[in-house]
DNA sequence: CGCCGCCTGTCAGCCTCCCGTCAGCCGGGA
DNA sequence: TCCCGGCTGACGGGAGGCTGACAGGCGGCG
């Protein structure tokens, strides 16, 4: 589940991204209005937390335009205690739920399973890249037919690349994702798990960039 | 089976609550609409026990939002006995049975039990997992035809793997839903149960996926 | 009211196997 | 050719999971 977060302050931002790594999503984090119609629009993601509130383009205009574009993602608002007004308008413009801050983030998380949950229906829960398929309801992956064993850790790593099939990941990114962001592991327990992975996978499934990081191509299906 | 019972009389909720817990269910209690929504979105239940008439936001207000949300949870709906005009709207708004106030409690158990079989999909109230049997109208459970007796507990493990069956369940939830979400419950005590499960029914009935959860395999019908 | 049995959570000890580390190798680029 | 980034086999520590023992609690029964 990729999750893009847009808010502006920092600190709340770092929060935010922890909160829900730790809940086993990933978190993409962008600053303003326009950084997050541009990634909306050229990605694809699982749900949107949104601060109203914000440089250049306001999280209601990134809101009004995306449900304009037809992009159905779902998206959950962030608003002032006492933005009575906002609240209104952002669930007029589309926004499917939304969260009073300062708020716990139990309940940030909580709202966006209920919200993914909602929206489940439309996303398939199953991942393919190529001979190789993961089913998240029954965490089974399987190639060619032939269903493998992965541990708790490959499984997670898999489901990571797969999630952003096409994409090259940075190895660090992979290692916040995988022990959360205060992990002083080094690189190669990640190659070590690589290793580990590919061997039950077969070869061809992750490709290694040189300098870059690492990435599940594209097609192949 | 977790069930919200959401009722706003403290007599009525708690004469619920036993009714049951007596039959082996769950039973979490909210006393307002708005609580409700709340829980319903932010939780998974198995079925919902609704008494139209409440503070805040009324029970029909509730059944609405949430089938408008596509909450596909069955939701039992208690009415007064003049209620008609209720009964019906209850039903439109996407209500899977009523029950007319008074009531005894075993029809209460009943009803839900039917509702939950139906939506479960499970044409028979017959669970079958290999050698196992388990029959949820007589509670009883019996492996290669000889019956066994289980504690409410064991019983209540049971019925939710098969329930899922071909599924890996996480230990937290298995936690949530023998003990409802506000329980410090500690890990070890599922493993114990499961131990004292598994020594009555026999080996290879669940299984255990290290560091994903447990589940009973799907196929061995 | 007190005794007794069963259920179930806790504790401690054990076992399995996951995964991080290390050391050495490979291969591409200058 | 050397160097650097990545790969891999081996191994040991430790986390996750299992189980036997025990105790507190609750209901039943005399």
């Amino acid at each position: 589940m990729r999750i893009l977060v847009v808010e502006d302050e920092p600190r709340i931002a770092a929060d935010i991204r922890e909160g829900l790594e730790r809940a086993g999503y990933v978190a993409e984090i962008v600053a303003d209005g326009e950084a997050a119609w541009f990634r909306a629009e050229t990605e694809t993601y699982d749900a949107m937390v949104l601060d109203l509130g914000l440089p250049r383009l306001d999280g209601l205009g990134v809101l009004r335009r995306l449900r304009a574009a037809d992009v159905a993602l779902p998206v959950l608002i962030l608003t002032a205690r006492d933005g009575w007004r906002e609240r209104v308008e952002g669930i007029d413009a589309g926004a499917d739920d939304y969260l009073v801050k300062p708020f716990r983030m139990e309940e940030l998380v909580a709202r966006l399973r209920a919200i993914l949950r909602r929206t489940a229906g439309h996303a398939s829960p199953i991942l393919r890249a190529g001979p190789v398929e993961l089913d998240t309801r029954t965490r089974t992956v399987s190639v060619t037919g032939r269903e493998i064993d992965l541990t708790a850790l490959e499984y997670r790593l898999l489901a990571f690349l797969l999630h952003r099939q096409g994409q090259v990941v940075p190895a660090g990114e992979l290692l916040d994702h995988l022990h959360g962001s205060d992990s002083d592991r080094e690189a190669n327990a990640l190659e070590a798990l690589l290793t580990r992975l590919r061997r039950k996978l077969g070869p061809g499934i992750i490709e290694t960039r040189r300098g870059h990081g690492y990435c599940v191509p594209a097609e192949a299906s």
